[in-house]
DNA sequence: ACCTGAACACCGTTCAAGT
DNA sequence: ACCTGAACACCGTTCAAGT
């Protein structure tokens, strides 16, 4: 058939990842295929498996990407100027848009899991550190107590993250669209109000 | 091929709920298929799909159930008899409980949607609206103000599961095994405590 | 009427064979 | 050495044909 070899090893991971990041604006991961994403960059199945190892490392490639560019905006808006509480309401803002703008990059990121013994490796956990690191900067300012500031800063995390996935999936049952907004103010307003007490 | 006719519509419903259950006590969802629980309790395929209509409801039949059991775990354990705070927490601890006890239905009941424009049947939310009023019938008794009872509800009930859900995942990155209870602990205790003064 | 075998249009992955 | 066609072992769904 005809020889490709246009592009090296590294050209198709971007060809790939691109392609895949353009379907998940549109459509959920589950829609795209190994097969049909090597159809629409010119290769075959069997190029990719040799590129990223398997279908599933793709993905998590692709999750990756999404991860560097959700801390790359939530640094961005928690500029230093804002006052600890004001940076943690804009990290809750942040994180909410973020998802709402990308919502099948958001899903693939936390609903996609590895198959058996697949761990998470390890640069995906720093990535994921650098988050926390806004956070828990923010609230160092408001208490000294370090241990203290490692839990409340995964509880505002995950707090928000819980927010945000429900309302996504709809699954909040609110009666007005934007109360996520008004429930991550809610959220991190009484628990800050009572944390830095 | 051998007829079978052996059991009434209900039946087979009732055999391939249960087969499913059971494959998730151990295995997540995506490990079975359609074809193999057809085969589990010895009918074809297609026969499933006569009495679902596709496999996404048979699924979705699958968290019904797992609803109607977490639901009746969260209404034992928020016996009157304790506080209104009391049955909170007690709320967030049974919460994750179930969640670490059922993980695979519990993926299934929040992660699987529907393809399209398939919409989520009444009879699912009527159950999500019972999880609701368990707390905030809690958080009633506590402020008199009926808006503020439902968004408070809501952002409880979401913060608590986004603890969960990364629990489950692995995914908070937490220093103890145990740290998921303290956060839901700490999320409960704190914002009650701005929230209702 | 109820059930299903076979067909359809897909999957991800492997690997011998081509260039 | 690099890439892939074809094969393998699967999918969910449909529907004509059997009882």
């Amino acid at each position: 058939m005809a020889r490709r070899k246009d592009h090296t090893h590294d050209e198709i991971r971007s060809l790939a990842l691109e392609a895949m990041q353009q379907h998940l604006q549109q459509q959920p991961a589950d829609t795209m295929s190994l097969r049909k994403l090597a159809q629409a960059i010119g290769y075959s199945p069997a190029t990719l498996i040799n590129v990223f190892g398997s279908y599933d490392h793709l993905l998590l490639s692709v999750s990756a990407i999404t991860l560097d560019r959700l801390a790359q905006q939530l640094a961005h808006h928690a500029a230093t100027e804002l006052s600890p509480l004001q940076r943690l309401h804009s990290f809750g803002k942040t994180y909410l848009q973020f998802a709402r703008q990308n919502p099948y990059c958001w899903q693939l990121l936390f609903e996609h899991r590895l198959p058996d013994g697949d761990e998470i490796p390890d640069w995906q956990q720093q990535r994921i550190d650098q988050l926390f690191a806004i956070i828990e900067q923010a609230l160092a300012e408001l208490s000294p107590d370090a241990e203290n500031v490692r839990q409340a800063a995964r509880t505002i995390w995950a707090s928000v993250h819980g927010i945000c996935t429900l309302s996504l999936n709809d699954k909040l049952f609110a009666d007005h669209l934007s109360n996520a907004d008004s429930m991550i103010e809610s959220l991190i307003h009484h628990y800050i109000n009572s944390w830095s007490r």
